[in-house]
DNA sequence: CTATCGGCCTAC
DNA sequence: TTAGGTAGGCCGATAG
């Protein structure tokens, strides 16, 4: 999203200085009296997306299809004087200044963000361009003065020189499986919050370390305790588990234990009246609803404040060590009372933090959330106010990975009949793959959790691997999408990383393509001589898509760099394979001609395909030369290659046709002043599919004329095909299509 | 082939 | 002047 202001009048922008913060965090508009908000920096932040193109926030947001024009055709039509042409291209723009609005009406924006101006008790920009640290500070400085506390900040030096933290929070490895059995989901709700409030845990009621270290500081100011009448007094004192003692509430109540308590109730309170509403009083319920959340924010930051050791203007390390450490034996008793209970014959498989992984061998969904039930209320009694353990879901089934990465199917109630699919840091969820990555794991993990059989998830990825292999496919699944932060690039690393590659490429042809800092620019993998880095394979997808493109999808990197080395870590769990499955695979174009290949032989031709650039007969299928179009048994048959043409082309011309009506009714415009859609949003499924059909229809329109040619050519010219593009020119031939792909 | 590092993104 | 944290997995490249 380019143009994001909601600003009428702009001052030049060389008259602000643009240092590195403001580089990296403002909107790069600046008008005088006029709050100015960077609409894509703001979607970043609410919805989650692969590309915050204006076409893919207005697609997600609000459900919208428009068009994305390149410049170069906007600037003719401008040019071209008074008419038509130009009034469209007027129109363009004013229809994208009014998507802004459209967006920020979409989200509430406007509301939600002075709902949490008015919560935090800060001004609305500063809710929109200020971090937490500036939230808490405003809660707790209004609180303190109530108690007559003066809030003295420490300085710099001071907040350098704090001792380091030394507590961590328990992650347990997991027993990497499959799991048959239901696994309950328990968490202890706001866990560190409860500690706080629970323990008292306060800058105001810490006394500091009772196991005298060298230390004399006490957070960021010097302090030495008086160890003996802390000592002598240590009955009367609240002593954490990192050694450090803190009064009571009946002597002192800290500060952050009565915010915090505060944040609490009122946020129970919120979301109890925001039951009581009716139906129809939908604006006091978003309200509401925005306030209750804010007030979990809040909360859950706080503890983040107390450990800000870098950027920090109050942390206290042992305070925030008190909390890590008191939240982890709080997890950690828990966690060996449920193992150590006989009664429930559960067992703890896996734990972050503040959650529990608990494995029902052998019983049913229903007793599971009975007994899940029973640990929950029994781990909640154990625990001081207001610590509570709540069942969150069951999974049945599941498969737990590795750290931070499992999947199952979840249900939230013993009655809900239809499972959820909920992914925790698997590829499914995460925005550093492909689509082909992550929607064939999805699916071949539904597979196998609607039904254990492997064997139906082989047949599920064979299929896919064909689709791929012989190009049946979207390119739109290809495409990565990674965040560039030009300037920040270790100077030690040989290469930058692929999206940087492909963006800083893009600016040698025009500086005005510079990304914004952190912008996710989308780049694809294609074929590259022997031996290439796949830094040398990456290019912009438009390069791709373009009609005569030299380039072709290197579908063997993604099958075998991206899809089996993730669906290997799930399925390898349950014995798997699938390097084999993919040996094994009857090829594209293969069963055609009923030709059976051995192991030694497909291997062999996996190398093949890697290096040298081949692609299908466009009647058959079969494995064909670079850059013909047709297998040998096909071309010998004249007749049926001339009906199969006319064929194919009248069905293509069909679906173009059919196309470029979508796309001329996207965004309720005509964009035909000259003939053909101009739109290349890379956002948009309707653009890949556009090309595809017209790459096809190019090369079906050429095969007929040149097919004689192409393939005495390229007999003779095969071994010299290693470069892709360059050799191909200085055979003097035009760059064809290489990319047909249709059986 | 293994160890290590930089980069990216996620869980909590 | 601005700026919550740590743990942790995995890819790709390079050095040994």
């Amino acid at each position: 999203m380019r143009s994001e202001s909601v600003a009428a009048e702009a001052v030049p922008q060389n008259s602000i200085i643009e240092d590195e913060w403001g580089r990296t965090h403002a909107s790069g508009v600046h008008v005088g009296g006029r709050i100015v908000l960077n609409i894509w920096r703001l979607m970043r932040n609410e919805v989650k997306l692969n590309m915050y193109t204006a076409e893919a926030v207005a697609e997600t947001v609000l459900r919208r299809k428009i068009p994305s024009l390149p410049w170069k055709v906007l600037a003719k039509w401008f040019e071209s004087g008074p008419g038509r042409a130009r009034y469209r291209s007027i129109q363009y723009i004013l229809e994208r200044a009014k998507l802004n609005l459209h967006i920020m009406n979409q989200l509430d924006m406007i509301n939600r963000t002075s709902e949490l101006a008015r919560v935090f008790g800060i001004d609305f920009f500063s809710v929109l361009s200020r971090g937490s640290q500036y939230r808490v500070e405003s809660m707790l400085l209004r609180l303190a003065h109530t108690q007559n506390y003066l809030a003295i900040s420490p300085g710099n030096h001071q907040v350098a020189n704090q001792p380091a933290m030394e507590c961590l929070p328990l992650v347990m490895e997991p027993e990497s499986s499959y799991y048959a059995d239901p696994v309950i989901v328990l968490d202890f709700q706001s866990l560190y919050p409860s500690m706080v409030i629970a323990y008292n845990l306060c800058f105001c009621t810490c006394l500091g370390k009772i196991t005298p270290s060298k230390a004399d500081t006490l957070g960021v100011s010097s302090y030495t305790p008086d160890t003996k009448k802390i000592r002598n007094l240590i009955h009367e004192l609240l002593y954490t588990p990192n050694g450090v003692v803190y009064v009571p509430s009946k002597v002192r109540k800290g500060i952050l234990p009565r915010l915090l308590e505060e944040i609490l109730s009122t946020r129970i309170m919120v979301k109890q009246a925001m039951k009581k509403l009716a139906p129809s009083q939908q604006v006091s319920h978003r309200i509401l609803n925005a306030r209750q959340l804010a007030l979990k924010l809040i909360a859950n930051v706080t503890y983040g404040y107390t450990a800000a050791g870098f950027s920090g203007r109050m942390p206290c390390a042992e305070l925030a060590d008190s909390i890590v450490q008191c939240g982890r034996r709080t997890l950690e008793t828990a966690i060996s009372f449920v193992n150590s209970n006989d009664k429930w014959k559960a067992r703890v498989i896996y734990g972050d933090t503040d959650s529990m992984f608990v494995l029902l061998k052998g019983r049913s969904l229903k007793e599971a959330f009975t007994i899940g039930r029973e640990i929950a209320s029994a781990i909640t009694e154990m625990n001081p106010n207001p610590v509570t353990l709540k069942m969150e879901k069951v999974y049945y089934p599941c498969f737990l990975l590795t750290k931070k990465r499992y999947v199952g199917y979840s249900y939230e109630s013993p009655d809900q009949i239809k499972p959820m699919f909920d992914a925790k840091g698997i590829e499914t969820v995460r925005r550093d793959t492909c689509g082909a990555v992550s929607k064939t794991l999805e699916q071949s993990l539904r597979i196998y959790f609607e039904c254990p059989d492997i064997d139906k998830v082989k047949k599920y990825m064979q299929r896919q691997w064909t689709k791929i292999l012989s190009g049946r496919v979207s390119l739109q699944d290809f495409v990565f999408a990674k965040e560039v932060r030009l300037g920040t690039y270790s100077a030690r690393a040989s290469s930058l990383p692929p999206a940087a590659i492909v963006a800083t490429k893009a600016m040698r042809a025009d500086p005005r393509a510079e990304p914004r800092y952190a912008e996710r620019i989308p780049y694809i993998v294609v074929h590259g001589e022997p031996g290439a880095r796949l830094v040398d394979m990456v290019v912009n997808p438009l390069e791709l898509l373009a009609i005569n493109s030299p380039f072709r999808l290197n579908d063997i990197y993604y099958i075998r760099k991206q899809i089996i080395p993730t669906l290997q870590r799930v399925f390898g769990l349950v014995g798997a394979d699938l390097n084999h499955w993919f040996l094994e695979m009857p090829r594209p174009g293969r069963e055609a001609v009923g030709k059976r290949h051995s192991l030694a032989s497909n291997a062999q031709r996996t190398r093949i395909d890697y290096y040298y650039i081949s692609k299908h007969c466009i009647l058959c299928g079969e494995l064909v030369q670079a850059s013909a179009h047709l297998c040998q048994n096909c071309f010998k048959n004249e007749n049926a290659v001339a009906t199969a043409l006319t064929g194919r082309t009248t069905k293509l011309e069909k679906d173009i046709h059919h196309l470029a009506a979508i796309c001329r009714h996207c965004g309720g415009g005509d964009w035909c002043i000259e003939s053909g859609v101009k739109c290349i949003s890379l956002a948009c499924s309707v653009f890949y599919e556009r090309r595809k059909v017209q790459k096809e229809l190019q090369s079906l329109s050429e095969v007929g004329v040149r097919t004689e040619l192409t393939n005495v050519i390229h007999s003779s010219c095969s071994e010299a095909w290693k470069y892709f593009g360059h050799t191909y020119h200085s055979y003097g031939l035009e760059p064809q299509c290489y990319y047909i792909s249709f059986i």
